[in-house]
DNA sequence: GTTTGGGTGATACTGAGTGTCACACATCGA
DNA sequence: TCGATGTGTGACACTCAGTATCACCCAAAC
């Protein structure tokens, strides 16, 4: 398996698009740099798009194990910290990151294609959120699911544009801040404040402790229930 | 100028679309059975996939229009209004914007493309509602006015398609519940509940005006300016 | 040693999109 | 009436992305 020659032909596409642009880089000259035939990098790649956009099965993947960790009671942190996994994600990336983002800006098809793949996120988000808000029993559930996991994605999209454009050190600490705005204003079965309880066993960072309790407290039914609150995957960060 | 010829490369090009699929058509077939040549297809849509897609240049004026006719104060009714705009303009196209959307749904550059120009509405909301916001006075203005076009675009989609599947025979009713929603769940400055005072003149039908009061009445803050509110422009449905 | 299968290369082909030149025709002013 | 100008169209050649097919190499398995 060509993990390797793959890499190469990336390498080079990255570093043609730098150069030449988008559009002005042929394939051609991608394979040429990268020493392989035009066969083997549409083999790997489909087209020339592809070549720029990461690999989404794994984070998919990481993202759908969150999601259904959690539960009716819990559902706001497991979609806060499920978004946290794609802008870990991005952060991880770096470099490759930026040049990604020059790009899909200037290149209306990579844009168009980048508003797309956010929307693989948003399905999952919609499609958890809808059976959580069904079973706490509120009205408009698909719509609802929708409002909110379009919420959670733009929220999102914002701090990593943020990032992307070198307006912020401190991607995290707005990325909470950023989800506490989302379900301070979407509360599906509001009681007026009552009381709360939390309960809490963990050796994590006293801060990182905090952020979670506001995340769960921006809603208005913020229980928390132990076993399934801080016991369950973490972000790693 | 050839408005005839155009519409009979846009008849024949949805007419080959719905007999052999979107793929398996070629523009020179287009062009064939149009009696054109591919210079004038070209020259008219500049792809094949943009025969497809109405011209948004009107609609997005109308749109600014409506949004430039309201204020801080009746910015929820503006913004619900200038949506209602994208939604009179599908069901006005009726069975062409059927057939786009089966077209939309099966061809993935498509659904790319159609998700990408929703975005091109959204950001006019998000625009307004910057300025709006920012006049109100809340925290985090760039988060809630992005947050709040996401959620009037989703909303408005999510009735859209609810129509264009045929789940729904009363969609202005559906629009207006989910701007309610919409609103309900976002406040840009809570006051804890308040005196209402609400001034119409207008000779709108009684469920017309209802209808309106209640998208008003769904933020925190739903002072009327009559002078500002029936007498701007109106929907024309 | 032969077979099998994954990764690669070479080649030819289809089809979208661009650029250029030529032609028809309608309008307008001298 | 004539020529100039502009607009819409056609014809043609070209580039380049993406597909399909066949051949080749090489390593592991039998």
């Amino acid at each position: 398996m060509g993990s390797d020659t793959r890499q190469r032909m990336a390498d080079a596409a990255f570093a043609l698009f730098e150069e030449h642009g988008y559009d002005a880089t042929t394939v051609d000259q991608i394979v040429e740099r990268a020493g392989v035939s035009r066969s083997t990098f549409f083999r790997a790649f489909g087209s020339k798009e592809e070549v720029i956009f990461p690999r989404h099965d794994d984070l998919q993947a990481k993202i759908t194990a969150r999601l259904e960790s959690g539960n009716a009671q819990t559902f706001r942190l497991a979609i806060a910290e499920a978004a946290g996994l794609v802008l870990a994600q991005y952060l991880d990336e770096g470099q490759v990151a930026l040049t990604r983002y020059r790009l899909t800006r200037s290149v209306p098809a990579l844009r168009d294609r980048e508003i797309a793949s956010t929307l693989g996120y948003q399905r999952l988000f919609r499609e958890h959120a809808r059976g959580w808000l069904a079973e706490l029993g509120g009205p408009d559930v698909d719509l609802h699911a929708e409002l909110l996991a379009a919420s959670v994605v733009t929220a999102h999209n914002v701090v990593l544009r943020r990032w992307l454009r070198g307006e912020t050190a401190a991607p995290w600490r707005e990325f909470d801040d950023a989800m506490v705005a989302v379900f301070r204003g979407f509360d599906p079965a509001p009681t007026g404040g009552g009381s709360t309880v939390v309960v809490v066993g963990s050796d994590l960072p006293p801060d990182e402790v905090a952020a979670r309790v506001r995340v769960a407290l921006a809603g208005s039914d913020p229980t928390l229930a132990p076993a399934d609150r801080l016991d369950g995957p973490t972000l790693g960060r």
